[in-house]
DNA sequence: CCTATAAGTCAATCATATTGACCTAATTTT
DNA sequence: AAAATTAGGTCAATATGATTGACTTATAGG
């Protein structure tokens, strides 16, 4: 069973008797409500919602990402991006630059106001998080991380991800051409 | 970065100069995509999705839950659980019978067909974590689990199933009356 | 010139969910 | 016994996020 303490000694729950393992579903249900919930009312009085915050995260972690990775690293087709896209651009946090070493691409920016945005989310996220590896303390931020990423790790959009940092963040040019 | 690695030895990646919270929301996102992808395929050719799968779930752990309880578990309007309900009913993975102690409420219960479905289902879902825990080893499972309990508990739908499932499962009558 | 690529758009459809209104049946309250 | 409440169901409209498929424009490159 998943039960919640207010004493901080009894923080770490009986692991043996309590099968974690049959609960995992309710773990990632709620676990993932609550961790959107606090920047989905940050971000409800723009008039957008969740897939724009990872259009923005994105965006802020590989500036000049084009529309055809961006749409790769989040796994979605065009048309899914096309809208949550232009309405970012509308609404004035992102703008686009058409690439100089070939027009044909168009290189994604965030806007002063994105900027801001971005890491308010983040930060909110960040804190929160924060808040319960200080509380349960010892090598639990490391051990979580260590987990998401092995589960991270097998999906097409991370690796993509992963080699799009390593060469947008340490090269000028975009695609190395 | 998320960098994943091939070699045992260094799968505990650098958690000093690497900021693991600049990329929560990766870690998230995509771990939650993996977490799901293999369910959502087992249940595509009955032609069910994620929300039947977290009803099977429920009803799975809480024999006999009636709808309102379902939905408020949940977190959903009895309008968004009432369609995939009558789906689940249709497809032969859930009955319901009528209560004894008051014939207004609908107490659910799995088939034996939806138990077998459900049961493949956190099979799957269980093995996969498995895994992972094996892998990384020493405490990785229950720090994990307890940073996603932290998250969890928070939630009114988590703590209503908690209630549920120490009353439902202690007692003959479903809501003491 | 031909072909491929990047981006955009239109249309139809699906999955998930909401708010609001309204209904029936059963139970509880007055 | 009548009135109010509760559980469950349903209809309609709408929103969000996504898909497949078709088609267009602009650019690039052999």
């Amino acid at each position: 069973m998943i039960v919640s303490t207010a004493k901080g000694e009894s923080e770490r729950l009986n692991h043996e008797d309590d099968n974690d393992l049959n609960e995992l579903l309710i773990l990632f249900y709620f676990g993932y409500r609550t961790f959107t919930e606090k920047p989905n009312q940050m971000i409800e009085k723009y008039g957008i919602q969740r897939v724009h915050h990872r259009i923005l995260f994105f965006i802020a972690r590989i500036p000049g990402i084009t529309v055809n990775e961006l749409l790769t690293v989040l796994e979605v087709t065009k048309q899914a991006l096309n809208q949550p896209l232009r309405q970012l651009t509308e609404k004035g946090f992102i703008l686009h630059k058409t690439a100089e070493y070939d027009k044909r691409y168009k290189q994604l920016y965030l806007t002063d106001r994105g900027l801001n945005l971005e890491k308010e989310l983040s930060k909110v996220q960040q804190e929160q998080m924060k808040t319960i590896f200080t509380k349960l303390g010892g090598n639990h931020r490391e051990a979580w991380v260590d987990v998401m990423k092995e589960l991270s790790s097998v999906r097409p959009g991370q690796k993509f991800f992963k080699d799009l940092f390593l060469t947008k963040t340490t090269k000028t040019n975009p695609n190395n051409k």
